[in-house]
DNA sequence: CCGGGGGACTTACACTGTAAGCCCGCAAAA
DNA sequence: TTTTGCGGGCTTACAGTGTAAGTCCCCCGG
């Protein structure tokens, strides 16, 4: 006798459908297969989550409330709170491959999304920026982690398996088309540096260029 | 008596297809309606184009072929070179607001795009930079460029336009449980610093940064 | 014991990308 | 001039999408 299945609740679905965009790509996230994956059928998931949107939303706040959201007190140096915090962020996106394009095309004011802005603003501001510093700040601070998450997610992660795509799409960049992206790939190529950035690189010249602001007064 | 139409081909089928997203967005752009537009049946766009995202594919190269290019030769300071390349892309970025995701979302091989960063490369190798260090000044520059681009298009341009937009979401965050988030918001809604951000602020920082790098050796 | 309501269900609609096959008109070959 | 080939537009069809509308049943409070 099939055991009733334990009730749906907006939860369930949202962590259902993450479950499903994590594993499956946010293509095969339909609401007719989320409703399979949960037993149930489509339209009862209108029941908790107003529509796509709404649904693709909760997920996103949920995302959002996995990043590890930087204390109230910086003490002497902002800094490793802020570096902490972009970590945390870059590592959670990368967990959910899917999420940063969502996170960044729409407007999102989900709980966890407030708290985590509220938590960053309030930490530049103890450290002494002001409410127009820290405003830029956090937008140069952010531009460069999901710019540089997103163009991450089209790369193989691996340096053996970049390699293997510079090599791969070499035919397509003919030397005397185009002479420096030749070189660059060549040099990839050749292992002698991994095409594999870090996010710590953009960060440090941004919060280097920050500091030196702030002091500024 | 209707004049035969012109005859269809790949770049008058990508043209309308930027139209139509320009002006209608990318979620109005489908077969059918971009087939309609040009005057004819859906299924003959795929005599020009092989599926959807190939057509995507077009569009996004066609897009960055608007970008200037940098010159080869930067002279004494390379930075002002890629203060224009990133206004340039920026600006075109702005001219169609549906391109950002797509061109950050893919893998993109066009001949635009790969003269495109063949230029930048060359730009940076010229100035000096290291092969590393290029890919690295690269990367950076162009994290802030899409981050900062995306981040800008869920926000209205205009400052009053701004200013509104605070006051509307200033009741979703009570001073109670966001007191920094609310402050910022309240500080927008002033009018004593206009939340408008400028791409230049956050691309000095990586730009002196990088300098530093370069000089260094 | 009897409403009433919440939640899952079924059906239906307009729309999507695109595979398969038809057919006409024009250009090159005979 | 006639024949032939074929490029490019056309029609039809299919599986899949989000979701509006309406039905039904079960459980819980009165």
């Amino acid at each position: 006798m099939p055991r009733s299945r334990p009730p749906l609740s907006r939860d369930r679905v949202i962590t259902a459908a993450i479950g499903l965009a994590d594993h499956a790509g946010l293509d095969a996230l339909s609401m007719r297969r989320l409703a399979r994956e949960l037993g149930v059928e489509a339209m009862s998931l209108y029941n908790h989550v107003t529509s796509k949107d709404d649904l693709l939303d909760g997920m996103v706040d949920a995302v959002v409330g996995e990043i590890t959201v930087p204390g109230p007190d910086p003490g002497k140096d902002w800094r490793p709170a802020m570096r902490q915090r972009a970590g945390s962020a870059h590592a959670v996106l990368r967990r959910h491959p899917w999420a940063t394009l969502p996170l960044v095309s729409r407007v999102n004011v989900g709980p966890n999304m407030l708290r985590y802005t509220d938590a960053t603003i309030g930490c530049l501001r103890a450290a002494g920026f002001s409410w127009a510093l820290a405003d830029r700040a956090w937008n140069a601070m952010d531009s460069h982690i999901y710019g540089f998450t997103l163009q991450e997610l089209n790369f193989p992660f691996e340096a053996e398996a970049y390699r293997q795509a510079a090599r791969q799409y070499l035919p397509l960049i003919p030397e005397a088309d185009y002479p420096h992206l030749h070189g660059m790939t060549v040099e990839v190529m050749s292992g002698r540096h991994q095409g594999i950035q870090d996010l710590g690189f953009g960060l440090e010249l941004i919060l280097d260029g920050l500091e030196r602001l702030r002091a500024r007064g």
